[in-house]
DNA sequence: ATACCGTAGGACGACT
DNA sequence: AGTCGTCCTACGGTAT
């Protein structure tokens, strides 16, 4: 029997005549191979009545196989309190039957939905991406039917099995590719040829082609089955497998195109597996991981660690690299490698070894946030760069539960998700502000609130309404109350999580002060735990939560409600003015108070607080700006501040919104620049008077006209027309392919008088420079931006325009 | 996840 | 019949 330590990869099953068996792929330094454990079989929990039941269903025969179950077993975890069975299964597709028996029987069942392969991570606590330890046995299979490895034809088996901690990621190969096609008249995936493929890795960068002019750079096949035999080759080298957007195209053609040509695309000798993944689709590779790092990227925007327009690689490029990256458009494509011309080839040979370099850069720079996730949640690198973050904590507290020997709560049914949608919980407190413009501002707010309150009131499903009467006390202005004796599910883990995340950090700080290294991993590793952290709350409110929880949701808000207004009651008995609140910010005018007195009150703030909780000095402002409402009012989640550097900090504004021109946008930023650093407000409007003509002068370029929104769904589906679907129609009626998560770009054109704005809405593509309708971006873009912001100040909006006494607007344009 | 802001479209009635 | 202002809804996007 030998011992091996190796690098967990993948996990997958197959089946036998008679059984599911479960296989992990693992790496040694150079090898990766399947090893197979049969000791390992699929099965769920139930609670049944007595021994008299269990043995009627250990004599039972289900479905049409007629087969029984392998077995039942006591164990020792609980279900809603009570001990529950495991019953046993051979096959997966026997367990997806009798799952539906065992309802129709009445019998209650648990995890029943468990994929199997998830199960043996969880139940085994592996970590993909860390190494695993295992005794092996190199067997001949009983049937005859052999299993080729290095060694010969034999089966290597898991005797025993178990993790290691460490960081190994760098035992893994990873490599990107990208396809270029010709484009037809319609787009469908595999109907046209590949025309060239770059690959980028560790080891090396390629671009192959075939067929037209040979250029620098490129390497020269005889016709695109080579190509397609050639790229399968590279990529079969790799154990993460990267594409932009593979999910959706490059795997797919691939496929498509190895079929047309009576090739095959194999990878480890298996086909792919194209699954449905919500909307669109995932592709699953046997024995490697498949990195869509367009996924990557969207997982980014959405926990706002990145913030960009659009996803394309030329946007990522530019603001997640600062590295200007240049676009080349279909007919571009089909152009160069047609006519053969050495120039337009030679940049489109850059461009698609760019697209394989931004996206290979991509998996280098954020794969270690995502191994540390799929470390802590159990999952497969694939899966976890798939996962939504309710997701991630899910599949962290399935497995710490197993660890406690507690079984998961079934997923909710649809008709129960419908009520808790409908039902929503009361949020944060946010006050209003006080509009103008205010002098010496300092900031507070509560570190990990949310979380900390679940820690200080212990909030957890199994805590909740306990049976003691002391816990009374740890109660909610809801009313709810939660345990006092025994810590809860979700606190336990959060504490642990948190302080943990505090260590890395301090460790990655001192790291850098002292070595002046940047540990990406350190870095990584509090990264992961920041993003499971941000979502805890967030997932005890998600409607389809296995843990979805109301009553600790709304505990959460509730309290913090509570300790924000507290914490402005507090401020004001200090003979602090409070501008402004949100969730767990305050905002403080300092009025001749120093910046110790500052200090001062949150260090008597947190003396009343819980150990786990902890307000903090987010920093000092010289100057903030709050606006009043159209309808009168303070505006909240709107404000602008400068700090005593000059750095500015913009927040809710047109100025952050991407559904704005940018030419209202830079006049914007421009004026509250003016404003908040040198109090100048004549210069803010001789600025906006500029721009102001500019634009009526016609000479406005158009890429500072556009506005961005997304077609959020078919144009089709709207009740309301507006600008950015009218412009939509329009382009589709000129054969433009959009539909839901369409990026538009438009922008307003001249037209007659009568017509609407939609009417006038067309997307910049189809827009000739300076066919612009002035006056609505003056009107409707430029004057809005500024003008309740210079009202603070004391201007009108004759003031903005030039004389004051503007007549014909239409004049304009 | 909820809280919030602001635009454009569209219905409606008053007025010309 | 056309125009104008008011009120409401639909919609997109942001803050935390």
């Amino acid at each position: 029997m030998d011992k091996v330590k190796a690098l967990l990869i993948d996990v997958s099953y197959e089946d036998d005549e008679n059984n599911s068996v479960l296989k992990i792929f693992v790496k040694d330094k150079n090898e990766g191979c399947w090893v197979y454990d049969n000791s390992f079989h699929p099965y769920f929990y139930a609670i049944f009545y007595d021994e008299k039941e269990i043995e009627k269903i250990r004599g039972m025969k289900f479905g049409e196989e007629k087969f029984s179950v392998l077995e039942i077993k006591e164990t020792k975890m609980t279900a809603q309190g009570k001990k529950a069975h495991k019953v046993v299964f051979r096959k997966v597709s026997h367990l997806v039957q009798a799952r539906k028996d065992f309802h129709d029987i009445g019998i209650k069942r648990f995890e029943y939905d468990v994929p199997f392969s998830k199960r043996y991570l969880f139940d085994n606590a592996l970590e993909p991406g860390n190494f695993v330890e295992m005794e092996i046995e190199e067997v001949k299979t009983p049937k005859g039917k052999l299993y080729e490895t290095k060694k010969g034809a034999l089966r290597r088996e898991i005797k025993s099995i178990n993790k290691i901690d460490g960081d190994f990621f760098e035992n893994a190969v990873v490599g990107a590719f990208d396809l270029e096609t010709w484009s037809g008249k319609k787009f469908e995936v595999g109907a046209e040829p590949i025309l060239m493929a770059s690959v980028v890795s560790d080891n090396e960068k390629k671009v192959y082609s075939y067929e037209t002019k040979k250029v620098k750079g490129m390497e020269m096949l005889a016709d695109e089955k080579e190509l397609v035999d050639t790229v399968t080759k590279k990529i079969n080298e790799f154990d993460f497998i990267v594409t932009y957007n593979g999910d959706n195209f490059d795997f797919p053609y691939m496929k498509k195109r190895a079929d047309k040509l009576k090739t095959k695309f194999l990878i480890n000798g298996e086909e792919i597996r194209v699954k449905r993944h919500g909307l669109d689709n995932a592709v699953e590779l046997e024995g490697k991981q498949h990195i869509d790092a367009y996924q990557i990227m969207k997982l980014l925007q959405r926990t706002g660690s990145v913030n960009t327009v659009k996803l394309d690689l030329e946007s990522v490029s530019e603001k997640v690299f600062g590295v200007y990256k240049e676009k080349v458009f279909p007919s571009e494509i089909n152009d160069a490698w047609k006519s053969g011309d050495a120039k337009k080839l030679t940049r489109l040979v850059d461009y698609n070894l760019k697209d394989s370099e931004v996206t290979y850069k991509i998996a280098k720079d954020f794969l270690p946030l995502f191994i540390e996730i799929s470390k802590l949640t159990s999952q497969t690198l694939a899966d976890t760069t798939r996962a939504t973050t309710s997701q991630m904590v899910e599949d962290l507290l399935m497995k710490e539960a197993h660890l406690r020997c507690v079984i998961a709560p079934n997923k909710p049914h649809e008709g129960d998700v419908k009520t808790r949608t409908e039902n929503p919980i009361k949020g944060a407190f946010v006050k209003e502000p006080m509009a103008g413009l205010h002098e010496q501002i300092a900031v507070l707010d509560f570190a990990s609130l949310y979380p900390s309150i679940i820690i200080s009131h212990n909030i957890s499903p199994e805590t909740l309404n306990c049976s003691h009467a002391e816990c009374k006390k740890n109660v909610s202005s809801d009313g709810t109350y939660f345990c006092t004796k025994e810590k809860g599910l979700f606190p336990e883990i959060i504490e642990r999580m948190l302080k943990q995340r505090l260590k890395l950090k301090a460790e990655y700080k001192k790291k850098k002060k002292e070595k002046g290294t940047d540990d990406k991993i350190l870095f990584a590793k509090q990264w992961a735990l920041k993003i499971i952290l941000n979502s805890v709350y967030g997932y005890l409110g998600y409607a389809r939560a296995r843990w979805y929880s109301r009553e600790c949701a709304s505990a959460v808000t509730a309290w913090a409600r509570g300790y924000i207004q507290e914490t402005i009651k507090h401020a004001e008995k200090e003979g602090f003015k409070v501008l402004y609140g949100d969730t767990d910010s305050t905002f403080l005018l300092m009025n001749k108070k120093t910046k110790k007195e500052v200090e001062e009150f949150a260090e008597k703030v947190n003396k009343t607080l819980p150990d786990t909780m902890e307000l903090e000095i987010d920093g000092f402002y010289k100057r903030g700006l709050f606006v009043t409402k159209r309808e009168g009012g303070a505006a909240k989640k709107r404000y602008a501040l400068i700090d005593e550097k000059g750095n500015l900090k913009i927040v809710g504004f047109e100025y952050v919104r991407r559904d704005w021109c940018n030419a209202a946008k830079e006049t914007q930023k421009k004026v509250i620049e003016l404003v908040l650093s040198q109090g100048n407000p004549e210069e803010a409007v001789k600025f906006v008077r500029k721009t102001i003509e500019e634009l009526k002068s016609g000479a406005m370029p158009k890429k500072e006209l556009a506005i961005m929104t997304l077609l959020q769904r078919e144009p089709k589906d709207y009740d309301s027309i507006g600008p950015h679907v009218a412009a939509a129609e329009k382009a589709i009626a000129r054969g433009k392919q959009l539909g839901v998560g369409s990026m538009l770009s438009f922008i307003i054109t001249k037209g007659n008088e009568k017509a609407s704005i939609s009417d006038k809405a067309e997307l910049e593509e189809f827009v000739e420079e300076g066919n612009y309708d002035a006056n609505y971006y003056i009107e409707n873009q430029v004057l809005p931006a500024v003008i309740r912001i210079m009202q603070e100040l004391g201007y009108s909006r004759e003031d903005l325009l030039q004389g004051g006494k503007q007549t014909g607007l239409s004049a304009w344009g």
